[in-house]
DNA sequence: TTTAGCACTCGAAGGCTAGGAGTGCTAAAC
DNA sequence: GTTTAGCACTCCTAGCCTTCGAGTGCTAAA
């Protein structure tokens, strides 16, 4: 867990700072939302509930804990934090978290060490997206403590540079194909009738020479091109351009699939233990189900910036009790493919939104590099 | 977790038919290892302690709770069960467990119809060693509810079908090989000195040439004695062959690192719900550490027949309250890698013993038909 | 050798109480 | 009008006690 200095940090650098920003905002307003942020971040550290004497003290106690009572009554009302019986300190609501982010994600600082610090990660041995995407989520995990996720560019983002066709049987081939990342992807591929290997040589040659550093979507649609317009006698032509299609898109079809990798799920048993086993359970649930994450993760965000989802804003109701932080990357200069971190609502937003955002750039430049 | 049907028959099948069968054993000792076997089954099934009167009447109600009592308490002596306090039933101990899987393991029937179920599952869709070492991984989890093991064949039982050396940039190369198995290795290796590509490509030729269908290991050999033997003016062959052992050796070393695959570790968090959190946790702490799992898996076991440990007759610490069951498989008819299950001590050793075993011998026998 | 009988043990579960952390409200102070 | 001291009230937590019963171990009889 994270230490109530770093807290403090966080807390003057972030939520603090605007809330004492001059804006439109009344006096009142301005210290509710402080009030709110001191629960937050409370109870993230701590995992109990906020009592009004701990907040008092907590803002300097200038502020008797009578006055923060009765402004916490009042953000209890408006659905912000919450009793889990009379006797009891406060908790953030959904609610609550969300008004928190929203306050904090336009005033994120990015710290120059710490980016430096996790640029450090991304050492010159890593070469390939595969690497890339391992580490990061590696990353994501370790800082955060929950589990990291990151989605493979997808399909559209990755290009040929050299492809090699090898025989199986009399029917079958395997292709292998590297992509300018230097990512190999392989697969079996039934072919259309028998091949010889002289065949199976023209082919490979075709591809390569024709649609090498092309991405494979374009390569498969002028292949599909190729396949209508073919005269129908030139028969080698066309069991050719039939056979790379074949290729092409079983690899694509294939790639489909396996789009996504994660890491650090362990964080969550070590909680499981003092917490919810509801919740473990429901996690786990949801990474034993690729698809379900590969939707939760695709499901029509904008690549540009810092999404969050915060407990029963997630669609999925296994997810009630958790907070997702996703962000896109970039690869060409294109959007490719996201990157987040899933946890408990109970989390270090501040701290989340700063490493996700900052792996998402470093992520972006690194592939930039890779592919150049 | 088992119905108690599919125990009483495994208790038929077994262990019960070897301790009615004939064999020098005194007519006392044949009930209590009876007793033994009834308190294993129980325990395993119900997971509470077995007291004298559930014993007596699994035993069909010809013997009173007093007698059974009675052994118990010498059973207790000997050090085969024990109490969790005074007013409990029995549990077995690590050595309670041995004895009865001493028992056991020379009495197990594979059944028909269970091995045909598990041969029908790989299906001939499945074309690599990568498909069924997952597929087994798979079954074994899915079969036993736990952690199920599997490790890559030794480098040994590598051999090459084709490579290919695609350029990254001016001193560094993607390999790229395909076995005999349809399986793709490929890594990025270093190279002595600046290569032209058509230098890549007379290594590249030159390997496939010279080595296809010829094991890894035999190919890392006869390159380093060409190494050493070719004369210091021949430099263009010196190059080649220096290159091609970097190529085969980096293989050769990586493919050390990724030799183990495995599966179901969500059962565990299943049962760490209602059980002992300490358990999962060391058992989640050795699957994070590869190095740990692989070692323990190695171990130098012997490759042939079945192997169990129970418990403390782990090596680590972490594993006192798991067992460990492996079982070696065989690639071109040598030993080639394991496979295996790790759970709690609390575990259907019958069942496990047969699935492990009917495995092995069918990873075996498709390993073969996809090598042929 | 087996078993009925019985005293004994000890954990699980429920009820009870004391303590205390925390709230909400009121009335006085600023 | 806002803040705060004061106080009654709530209800959780922890500890203690009791009851209940499942299970054992022992003894003496079959």
């Amino acid at each position: 867990m994270l230490n109530s200095a770093e807290f403090r940090r966080n807390l003057q650098l972030s939520y603090i700072i605007t809330m004492t920003t001059k804006t439109k905002v009344s006096k009142k307003d301005e210290r509710k939302a402080c009030i709110l942020g001191h629960i937050v971040h409370t109870y993230v550290s701590d995992g109990t509930p906020v009592s009004s004497k701990l907040v008092a003290r907590r803002m300097g106690g200038n502020v008797s804990s009578a006055t923060i009572r009765n402004i916490m009554a009042e953000l209890e009302h408006q659905g912000y934090i919450t009793h889990p019986h009379t006797s009891a300190g406060r908790i953030p609501t959904d609610i609550g978290y969300r008004h928190y982010v929203d306050v904090i994600k336009n005033r994120i600082r990015f710290e120059r060490r710490e980016a430096q610090r996790l640029a450090e990660e991304y050492s010159k041995r890593i070469r390939t997206i595969k690497e890339v995407i391992k580490k990061t989520s590696y990353l994501i995990s370790r800082e955060l403590h929950n589990a990291g996720v990151v989605m493979w560019p997808g399909i559209e983002g990755v290009y040929l540079k050299h492809m090699d066709l090898v025989k199986v049987n009399s029917e079958t081939i395997l292709a292998v194909l590297v992509t300018m990342t230097n990512d190999v992807k392989n697969h079996i591929v039934r072919l259309d009738g028998e091949l010889k290997k002289t065949e199976l040589m023209r082919i490979t040659n075709y591809i390569n020479e024709n649609f090498r550093t092309l991405p494979l979507m374009d390569i498969s649609g002028s292949l599909r091109g190729l396949v209508n317009n073919v005269k129908e006698e030139d028969k080698e032509t066309l069991s050719i351009a039939k056979n790379s299609l074949r290729v092409m898109d079983t690899i694509i079809e294939e790639n489909l699939k396996n789009e996504i990798y994660w890491e650090g799920l362990n964080y969550f048993l070590e909680m499981s233990g003092s917490g919810d086993v509801d919740m473990t359970r429901n996690i786990l649930e949801i990474f034993s189900e690729k698809e379900e994450l590969v939707n939760l993760m695709r499901n029509e965000l904008p690549y540009e910036g810092l999404n969050v989802y915060i407990g029963n804003e997630n669609k999925s109701k296994k997810l009630s009790e958790c907070s997702v932080i996703t962000c896109g990357y970039t690869l060409h200069g294109r959007a490719a493919g996201r990157l987040g971190v899933i946890g408990p609502t109970r989390m270090d937003y501040d701290h989340a939104l700063r490493t996700v955002g900052c792996l998402s750039n470093l992520i972006s430049k690194k592939l930039a590099e890779i592919n150049s």
